[in-house]
RNA sequence: GGGGCGGUAGUUCAGCUCGGUUAGAACGCCGGCCUGUCACGUCGGAGGUCGCGGGUUCGAUCCCCGUCCGCCCCGCCA
């Protein structure tokens, strides 16, 4: 399980100085023989007479003895070692006494009985135990992150994120793919998230950002011809943080010429499937379910849906008509939705619990939750104003059965979606439907535009470069400029050629095929109202290129954090980067982000707000 | 910008409702004993700015206000 490629070749170069082989691979073959180990003190049993230490090192431990009848002298100084010094030893593999073999060790048939001990490094009592079960607070484990990290399972995610890069960038070599660095000072963008800013000191005033994602480069390679680009590339959003969000974080980036959506879709089908045969020796099974953007916002009501489990929303509006419910029946008729969960065998709730989980939707932004037990007929404050033949074709669409609670929500759809959504996943929690494993989907047809009511404009769902649907393109240039201000106009009706890919309701990856003609391009920047003039400043690179023989192309990026946590089943992906940040953005370990000397700023002309100093 | 939870021994936590004697436990740490342990055992011991500042009170870990830090979430994240 442990890199057995790499250990090989500490072998095969005869040892080191330390150390003729790790930890871990010691076995049955070296009884007999003498052997040179280093690594830490993990833990050590001391019996007065006896002295037993596990060495560990990242491969594993093996258990060494020091015994006085053996070799007396560093038995004496056995006694002195404590947690985490650094020793080096030299001692002869014995296979254990019959009886007191440790079957938990991969070493635990065998122990090197030490002859020559070294102290290498002494270590401090520590601030917390290297014990996985040892637990400790994540702002001390980001503090003394190189003690974090020697921890067991730390030290697995980091290796299964080696392999699964390893793997990824393996697979793309043999798909024909280069790997091809871009840059990280770039050009500000005005689209899309906060950019992180790099003052240049050779062009007073001026600034680069770091890179949100490598996209201009990478659709710039494609006209440059290079045809298939991938990129193992940090990208930086200056945006607040999540459990799943870090300021920067890595992608799988790759970009291909000559394709359509399908052509990426089957690339990278195929090396997730690798990367987690290689990886998980897992099979996952391609291809993956793709769904519409329509179709899930209405089934699961997001478009990152878990579908680990059912309990899918269920619309109502049809049968609402037909009560005198007042909440329903209004939010029908102001151009709203009802729709509802069924929450399996909750109908032994206490009113209670269905209060908590009315605040709980409230929460979520809904103005209150309605709902019906089905317990020896209908049981709800609301069954008065519903005929009974109604409620029986409830119960029917929503295959209710006794001891059933039916939950509803209305409002406008958004806030509906998006609160039964959150229910959806609390419920699946709660009622423990959700199975292990890993349920990929695509989600396909995604708006091209979206309102954006603040600025009273239409701002690009997936970002500016995206293509849309050949059958929309005419939509897109029949819209004058009263479209551009109205939310409902034809605008709002365009697709788009993106796609995402959801992995146990996380978006793990989007990407789309992108415009390769100038006039789409431009034609875009107008409708996301973008001056010709703004255009030229921030992309005319681009659409410089675009006159040159662009091909189509079209790309996609993963989300590499993300899936290396789903990959090991952690909950933050802060779990599988070596040294991530606090939630402000904040290193624990080094101190970052920190004031600089008045020198620094002054090279680069920049003067600080009075207030803050 | 907003909502929620947390901050007490080196660590993880209890104590805080209902203010009052010496602030406890486990693990870790230190010392003694211990030759087959592997979360070794056993006997003994040390260890506290109750995050910080202010207020109320005769008296604050406990109540109030502010503030800092960490986590979860909303907004934000093309």
């Amino acid at each position: 399980m442990f890199q057995n490629t790499t250990c090989k070749r500490l072998v095969k170069l005869g040892g080191f100085m330390f150390r003729d082989k790790w930890c871990n691979e010691v076995n049955d073959s070296d009884i007999g023989s003498f052997i040179k180990l280093s690594g830490w003190v993990f833990r050590r049993r001391d019996h007065g007479g006896l002295i037993f230490v596990d060495l560990r090192d990242r491969s594993g431990i093996v258990q060494a003895v020091f015994s006085p009848e053996f070799s007396p002298e560093p038995h004496e100084l056995a006694h002195s070692i404590r947690s985490e010094f650094v020793i080096s030893l030299m001692g002869e593999v014995r296979r254990r006494p019959e009886g007191t073999e440790n079957l938990n060790l991969p070493t635990g048939t065998v122990e090197v009985y030490v002859k020559e001990l070294t102290i290498l490094n002494e270590s401090s009592v520590l601030p917390f135990m290297i014990e996985d079960a040892a637990e400790a607070s994540e702002s001390l484990r980001f503090k003394y992150r190189y003690l974090d990290l020697r921890r067991h399972d730390l030290q697995q995610n980091l290796i299964i994120r080696h392999k699964a890069v390893k793997s990824a960038r393996d697979y793309f070599d043999e798909q024909g793919f280069l790997e091809i660095e871009t840059p990280m000072l770039t050009k500000s963008t005005p689209e899309g998230a906060r950019d992180f800013l790099v003052p240049s000191r050779l062009n007073p005033g001026y600034f680069y950002a770091l890179p949100q994602s490598p996209q201009l480069f990478k659709q710039i390679l494609m006209v440059a011809g290079f045809d298939r680009y991938f990129q193992v590339v940090k990208c930086f959003r200056d945006e607040d943080l999540r459990a799943d969000r870090q300021p920067e974080f890595t992608q799988i980036d790759l970009e291909m010429s000559f394709v359509e959506k399908i052509d990426i879709i089957t690339v990278i089908e195929g090396m997730l499937q690798k990367v987690f045969n290689d990886v998980l020796e897992t099979s996952i099974q391609t291809p993956f379910p793709m769904l519409s953007y329509s179709e899930s916002m209405e089934r699961f009501g997001n478009d990152k849906p878990d579908t680990r489990f059912g309990l899918e929303l269920i619309s109502i509006d049809d049968l609402v008509r037909h009560s005198s419910f007042k909440v329903f029946l209004d939010a029908i008729h102001s151009g709203g939705r009802v729709k509802a969960l069924n929450a399996k065998g909750l109908a032994s709730l206490s009113r209670k619990e269905i209060d908590a989980l009315t605040a709980e939707a409230q929460s979520f932004g809904a103005k209150g939750l309605a709902w019906i037990k089905v317990k020896n007929g209908f049981e709800s404050p609301i069954t008065k104003f519903f005929p009974n033949e109604i409620l029986n074709k409830i119960a029917e669409r929503f295959d209710a059965q006794e001891g059933d609670l039916m939950l509803f929500v209305a409002d406008k759809e958004k806030i509906v979606n998006d609160v039964l959504s959150r229910m959806r996943l609390e419920l699946g929690k709660r009622l423990k439907l959700i199975k292990e494993g890993f349920d990929f989907l695509w989600i396909t047809d995604f708006p091209l535009l979206e309102w954006d009511a603040e600025e009273s404009r239409f701002t690009a769902m997936h970002h500016p470069f995206t293509s849309p649907v050949d059958d929309d393109i005419e939509s897109l240039f029949s819209a004058k400029s009263p479209d551009l201000t109205n939310p409902a106009s034809i605008l709002s009706t365009v697709r788009a050629k993106a796609y995402d890919i959801v992995l146990n309701g996380y978006e793990i990856g989007g990407g789309s095929i992108r415009i390769h003609r100038r006039d789409i391009q431009k034609k875009m920047f107008e409708v996301l109202g973008i001056s010709d003039e703004e255009a030229n400043v921030k992309f005319g690179f681009l659409l410089d290129a675009l006159q040159y023989g662009a091909p189509p192309h079209g790309g996609i990026a993963l989300g590499l954090d993300r899936l290396i946590m789903l990959m090991v089943g952690a909950s933050s992906i802060r779990d599988v980067i070596a040294f991530p940040k606090t939630q402000k953005a904040y290193c624990l370990l080094s101190g970052a982000p920190s004031p600089v000397v008045p020198k620094q700023l002054r090279e680069l002309n920049i003067k600080l707000d009075a207030k803050i100093l």
